[in-house]
RNA sequence: GGCCCCGUCGUCUAGCGGUUAGGACACGGCCCUUUCAAGGCCGCGGCACGGGUUCGAUUCCCGUCGGGGUCACCA
């Protein structure tokens, strides 16, 4: 049995899409699976500067998720080289032998030439077949043709009838005419090469036997089936994906419709979530990188890779009717392409914030903090002197902390006490209108002063005791209680942030308030 | 427009001839409650449509409609 070797094959754009990753999810959990090799490949046929710094980002993406590669950039492998670019005599060897063989050809036509008779066959509603005209058939049409001043590329000789079959592993059986395909380009005027050319050439070099990839590609099977069995190459086996598509719509999810997808509340909610994240770290928002879109997002803001891969395994493939929670490992050994979808499908922002907080809540408080710190410490508030209440805080703040930085929400537990910043509606609200709301916390000031044992139960009896005796109700102060010491209306547990500050910051905060 | 793919709650999906069509997210309500979350309970909500085939279609076939992909000297 043929061992099995799948491929991720980026162009070096200089992000990791959402629905890169996925393809390369897949396509890496199948070779895990099978105890087989996943190659990293990348498709730079129309060269760049700066390919290194293009790749980075997808590299060090792929990584941070838990995504290895066996062959590829950094690790190198027995086919090496991995990038397109290095590997032009191979597909000038391969453009050669298709030639020989006679299943390509010269073509000098000129692209007006070709459109003209492209728009005719349009006219005359019938499929647009190339006449072949400006084919050279010998060297002497070829001289002919260049002392025209043509310039020559060479072209596909499709079939032009019969039909191709394709049984592709998830689509099943998918029919194709010849006569529907064109002469395509497999060599530019310029001598580079054209995507599909470098393609199989590739894919038979690196002993790919599972063609994972896109369901955008399917179309670009046939042109590519020819040109491997026109060179006598093994035919590796074909799974098309369904796309990542768009929130709410069936469009493919697109890097570029940040616009579009910022209508849509949930998305546009992630994306605030995000920047209200990101501005507390300096961390610029208004570059390519700060959309959801793109897999840098979730790293800068704190969002755990298994989570992202939990959920974006689920986005087109399920294992059974309730399984949900999957780690890396739970997934190599269960992913099969047969519980692959067909349809194409929507990104959920509110489902991707789901199972962060279930894997988040799986962590241990160690861990928690190991994902925190550095968020804080990029938000130049930590280490302080008060960097030993990190543990209790994330402890109390339970599963409001959601990715990491969420911790950046809680700053104001490490600021100093004179400083807290009071919310003016929260503080009007809870304080300036009610008339015994400072009066009552004076009061309560000075229990706390008398207060030995400041833990969370010690507090809430000495709370208790208090409204009892004074005969009001407890709301009757803890809100007030709770502005003068955080400055908002919202947080956490009110005993457990007593506790977590402890009593000579909360006098030190109640002082401000009642003096 | 040609070719190709797809079509189960709003979303992700289970289903592979006989099910009260199941789960998750979201949403609504109730409970809990010092706020916000969380949690518990309950609820809302779906087989695109029309023909066949069959004793019986969500499931198989055809058509319609709808959505999408692709038609480059991009990958």
């Amino acid at each position: 049995m043929k061992s099995i070797r799948t491929r991720f094959a980026p162009s070096p754009t200089g992000y990791l899409h959402i629905g890169g990753v996925r393809t390369a999810l897949f396509c890496w959990l199948f070779a895990r699976k099978h105890g087989g090799q996943f190659i990293l490949r990348i498709d730079d046929t129309d060269q760049q500067r700066n390919v290194q710094e293009a790749i980075a980002p997808i590299l060090h993406g792929l990584r941070w998720l838990g995504i290895d590669w066996d062959e590829g950039p950094d690790v190198g492998g027995v086919h090496a080289p991995y990038y397109q670019s290095q590997r032009f005599d191979k597909y000038q060897a391969a453009v050669d032998e298709l030639l020989r063989r006679g299943f390509a050809y010269r073509d000098f036509a000129r692209a007006d030439e070709i459109q003209a008779e492209r728009d005719t066959a349009i006219n005359e509603k019938r499929t647009f077949t190339y006449s072949r005209r400006w084919m050279a058939e010998t060297d002497a049409d070829a001289k002919r043709f260049e002392s025209e001043g043509r310039q020559c590329v060479i072209r596909l000789k499709m079939p032009r009838t019969g039909e191709l079959v394709i049984d592709d592993l998830i689509r099943g059986k998918v029919t194709f005419d010849w006569a529907a395909e064109q002469d395509h380009i497999i060599q530019r005027a310029d001598g580079s090469f054209i995507y599909h050319l470098a393609n199989i050439v590739d894919d038979e070099d690196y002993k790919i036997s599972h063609v994972i990839r896109a369901e955008e590609h399917l179309s670009n099977t046939p042109r590519q089936i020819f040109m491997i069995q026109s060179l006598g190459y093994d035919l590796p086996e074909y799974a098309h994906l369904p796309f990542v598509a768009e929130p709410g719509s069936k469009t493919k999810l697109s890097k570029r419709k940040l616009d579009k997808y910022l209508k849509n509340k949930d998305f546009a909610k992630m994306v605030e979530h995000g920047k209200s994240i990101a501005q507390k770290i300096g961390i610029e928002t208004t570059d390519d990188g700060f959309n959801p879109v793109i897999i840098e997002f979730y790293e800068k803001v704190g969002y755990l890779p298994e989570a992202i891969v939990n959920y974006i395994a689920l986005v087109g493939w399920a294992l059974d009717d309730k399984t949900e929670f999957f780690l890396m490992q739970d997934l190599i050994e269960k992913f099969s392409l047969d519980g692959v979808t067909k349809g194409a499908a929507s990104f959920d922002p509110q489902k991707l914030m789901a199972f962060e907080e279930k894997h988040f809540l799986t962590k241990t408080a160690e861990e928690k903090i190991k994902y925190c710190v550095p968020f804080l410490e990029a938000a130049k508030i930590f280490p302080n002197e008060n960097s030993e209440i990190l543990g209790s805080l994330i402890e109390a703040a339970g599963d409001r902390i959601k990715v990491a930085g969420d911790i950046l929400g809680f700053a104001d537990f490490f600021a100093t006490d004179n400083a807290v910043e009071f919310d003016e509606v929260a503080y009007k609200k809870r304080i300036t209108d009610p008339k015994d709301a400072v009066n009552l916390l004076s009061q309560f000031r000075e229990l706390l002063d008398k207060e030995e044992k400041f833990d969370r139960h010690s507090l809430e009896t000495l709370m208790q005791n208090f409204v009892n005796e004074k005969s009001i109700k407890i709301n009757d102060i803890i809100h007030a209680l709770r502005v003068a010491i955080t400055g908002k209306s919202i947080g956490l547990g009110m005993f457990e942030t007593l506790e977590i500050l402890g009593k000579k910051r909360v006098l030190q905060r109640l002082t401000r308030i009642c003096d």
